[in-house]
DNA sequence: CAGAAGCGTATTGTATGCATTTTGGAGAAG
DNA sequence: CTTCTCCAAAATGCATACAATACGCTTCTG
């Protein structure tokens, strides 16, 4: 087996120095579990992962563990992790959840967003729009978003963490359980969502959000698919991220 | 300093050989953080705390991992771990959540509850009235548990998992900023709560629900203490996990 | 040929060691 | 007496080493 050389002693340095290595293994992993590149179900082994982003298994395990807490890695013990693979009931308590906490973003945010806010909201739908061309996970990736978008303008970290959490495990769920072309009438429903909150009245707000929700939710029964190699799949992740794969 | 023995080679077992041990070193931190054995703000190190459980700084490291992400430790980079010292900005915010949260548990539970769900609670909160006696730390903990009982009779595991964390981080905020007998009107609320539940009526459980964490959050300033050994404050905790401490 | 037992390999669990950063204080300069 | 600088002690960040467990394959037995 090919052994890359010990990291050098001193002089030049990796891209990324400053902050916490592992918390870019988190969101190369993160991005890549939710974009699909990773499917559900499929195993991640501690040094295959390491290797790839050039860091040791300490790093990865950090990670790995954090991406366990938020419900999109499952970690047996001694078994090791793999991207987390709901169950329906799971994916139902995921989306009630989600309900009860956007319920509390449209009301905190209705009647109190300021124009620059509303036009940021609109920039990203449109971005939505352009991406709906091809089907590919960006589409389900930018749905998601704008609801963390939402969340972060209420001003609420703890509110904004949980969406965020939720909407990924949504995303994830889709990925299993949706259908194809599911992401057309979001963009519509973002839209409405928007104008009321724009006007301010949070009965309809929430009745919208509601809505758009139950209707995200409704998109369920596919087939999933397998297979790929680790080592392929995340280079890609490991270089956006300033790591120079082995 | 006296140096514990290396972990012996073979036969005699630790207390507790299966599980993650660094799960039993997260339950003893928190069980201390939300008991006010170790006090908002306090500094801590890993050696330290690993010495006490007898454990390396890795498993120590993992536990506080995970508490950080619950918001009930802080992690600065290079500079450790410490208790969290919510602000009054964050405890607003971690109410705000909680509202929504626990709304939607009394909305899955109104009616819904079994006689012998019932008798639990009830017995809970006989518990808590035992307990209430003695202003001890026991107090806050037990009003807490009532919460995360009823999430867990959801049934709804992520809601559970998120009541969990609101509560804990409630915990802390009222041990900071709470006054002294805080509890008492606690217990005549949760049977009023429980009596909601058991007619049946969602809007009137969801208002009482409201009205009594409502009055939770009302209860604010109060000057914060310091100080205390770590060692001395943890030893108990470890060996109510089962370690020996060296 | 089917199944069970044994063994080697791969992978996880945990400890330890080293480099880096932070922190507190001694000592010199102002 | 204050303050700045520099250094040593301590704590963290990360990698590596070793132990324990799980998995798959061969092999032995019925």
């Amino acid at each position: 087996m090919p052994q890359q050389p010990p990291p050098r002693a001193s002089g030049t340095r990796r891209t990324e120095p400053r902050g916490s290595r592992a918390q870019s293994i988190y969101h190369a992993l993160r991005r890549a579990i939710l974009e699909q590149a990773l499917r559900p179900g499929m195993k991640l082994p501690e040094d295959t992962i390491g290797e790839q982003f050039g860091v040791s298994r300490t790093l990865v395990r950090e990670a790995l563990g954090r991406l366990a807490v938020e419900g999109l890695v499952e970690l047996k013990p001694n078994k090791g992790a793999s991207v987390a693979y709901p169950t329906l009931d799971e994916a139902r308590d995921v989306f009630e959840v989600r309900r009860a906490l956007e319920r509390q973003v449209v009301l905190s945010l209705a009647g109190r967003l300021t124009p620059a806010q509303i036009e940021r909201l609109e920039a990203h739908v449109r971005s939505e729009d352009a991406a709906q061309g091809r089907d590919g996970p960006e589409s389900i990736r930018l749905a998601g978003e704008l609801h963390i978008l939402l969340a972060e303008m209420t001003g609420n970290a703890l509110l904004e963490r949980y969406v965020q959490e939720v909407s990924s495990r949504c995303s994830l769920i889709l990925a299993l359980y949706g259908r194809p072309h599911s992401s057309e009438c979001a963009v519509s429903e973002h839209r409405q969502l928007i104008e009321a909150l724009r006007l301010g009245d949070p009965e309809k707000a929430v009745a919208v959000m509601d809505h758009h929700l139950e209707a995200v939710a409704a998109r369920a029964v596919l087939a999933p698919r397998t297979t790929g190699d680790i080592r392929e799949l995340l280079g890609p992740y490991a270089r956006k991220e300033g790591f120079k794969a082995s």
